[in-house]
DNA sequence: GCATTAATTGGTC
DNA sequence: GACCAATTAATGC
């Protein structure tokens, strides 16, 4: 029952790399030997400095990649959900994952070994030119996040966090975005400590700019958001 | 139902 | 804006 989570000839996720190249004769062969299974909530699947064990790709469900600092802290780098792919980094230049991942919610990975990597990105050009463009677009977004660190105040990284979120994951018709993140979890992703994290939750509450029920958050206004962190959106 | 964990609030540096 | 303490809410077993 295991193996039958995941068949890419079936999957939904059009935005998925495999998926993607699916129509390709040589990458049937490769199809063929991931691996599929489940990461329950809140366990890890990549554990931060262990040895590269491929690429994963997450079939369905939702996790996050994070950073572990000095004393501790982690600052979340990604957050990732359907179609999306982790452990692309480091790849070919380092023996380690240079990040840790965790699973939100009960979700289904998809990982491809080491050895079938180097495969098809060696035998399906059109393959490895797309994750040319991905690594391209992420180092992008990378820079852009080095300067919201630099120059955005606490209150416009949160505020920037739950436009992304709200953009990435969704509002369903309560009016609630589709992702349950702790409030840690939106403080890593901040930068900054839990307290601080509420207590600007609770004044985006008293202004009526969001509303919030139990982890769920729903923007009431993301127009007044986004014109607060305007003057940040500059590229 | 009890026990552990998460969320919240207030205060200090 | 971080860190600590106390209280309350939520959740796991």
């Amino acid at each position: 029952m295991k193996e039958e989570l995941a068949i890419c000839d079936t999957c939904a996720n059009e935005n998925c790399f495999i998926k993607k190249h699916l129509h390709l004769e040589q990458m049937k062969q490769y199809v063929s030997k991931k691996h599929s299974f489940v990461c329950k909530k809140s366990q890890p699947f990549i554990i931060e400095g262990a040895p590269l064990q491929g690429l994963y790709f997450i079939c369905k469900g939702k996790a996050k990649t994070v950073k572990t600092g000095i004393n501790g802290r982690e600052q979340i780098v990604r957050l990732t959900t359907n179609g999306d792919t982790i452990g692309f980094r480091g790849f070919g230049t380092s023996k380690r994952y240079l990040i840790g991942a965790y699973a939100l919610e009960d979700t289904i990975l998809c990982n491809f070994s080491n050895e079938t990597m180097m495969d098809i990105l060696k035998n399906v050009p059109e393959f490895t030119y797309a994750l040319m463009l991905f690594y391209a677009d992420e180092l992008n977004k990378s820079e852009n996040n080095i300067r919201k660190i630099a120059h955005m105040n606490v209150r416009e990284r949160v505020i920037d966090l739950l436009l992304y979120i709200h953009k990435k994951f969704g509002q369903n018709n309560n009016g609630l975005i589709e992702i349950e993140l702790s409030r840690k979890e939106i403080a890593d992703f901040a930068g900054t400590t839990e307290e601080q994290a509420i207590r600007i939750l609770s004044s985006l509450k008293k202004e009526d700019l969001i509303k919030t029920v139990g982890k769920r958050i729903g923007l009431l206004s993301p127009s007044k958001l986004q014109s607060e962190i305007m003057e940040h959106k500059y590229f």
